[in-house]
DNA sequence: GCGACCCATCGACGTTCGTCAATACGATTC
DNA sequence: GAATCGTATTGACGAACGTCGATGGGTCGC
């Protein structure tokens, strides 16, 4: 099915700039809750892996080396993401590939720009 | 004295997007710590009152009714955002008055944008 | 100098996070 | 079906985080 978990934080997020007001609590929360999948520096890290990767898509076994982590916390900081709306997973065979959600990382900077 | 500490990270950051290519141990970590700060809801929420607040600036007294929190708290989370380059701190008289460093939270987006 | 005021720091507490080894799950191959 | 492979989940642990009350440290007015 590869259904994407597309968050409503996240379509709510592109629509209300930090600076343009003050944001009601349920706006702060969803907007802290995408930063804070960017708060660890091996997501920030595995992002960039897949970004700069072939075809903008990597499996965990690609993405345990350069980090230097154990493949379940790999697994873990995966799930994080996806559940973040930044990244996406397809499972094409036994393997799970990763991409960077389209637009995503746009409409977070979207809600840091002053205009 | 007043010494901004303006960290390195921030400007690292701003030339070097998340998408452009692998991201060295130095330059994920920088981006963490950023992130990090702005990965509770509260913090997110004083960021847009100092924004929203005349002249975007704002004391600890105008920040503890909004967020409904204690004092140490809010002051704890004022000093992260500080640290983290994002806000700055300026002591007149005995109000310590909070503002939005110009460009930060620009450039963090820059290290969002896809190019 | 003495209160009153605003803010920062300290100590403490419960919660969340990052990590791993061990294990379980699903898909492929034989 | 059995063995193998890639990945997810579980359980556990120490570390870091968010919060508060209590306290300390400047600054202003009396």
């Amino acid at each position: 099915m590869t259904v994407l978990p597309v968050l409503p934080s996240a379509a709510g997020a592109c629509c209300s700039p930090v600076t343009a007001g003050v944001l009601d609590d349920d706006q702060a929360e969803a907007l802290a809750r995408t930063f804070k999948a960017l708060g660890d520096p091996n997501r920030v890290k595995l992002l960039s892996i897949i970004a700069a990767s072939e075809g903008q898509e990597a499996c965990v076994c690609d993405l345990t080396e350069p980090v230097g982590l154990s493949q379940p916390t790999v697994s873990h900081h995966m799930k994080l993401l996806v559940e973040a709306g930044l990244v996406a997973r397809e499972q094409r065979g036994r393997w799970a590939y990763f991409s960077i959600v389209p637009g995503a990382l746009d409409s977070l900077a979207g809600a840091l720009v002053s205009r």
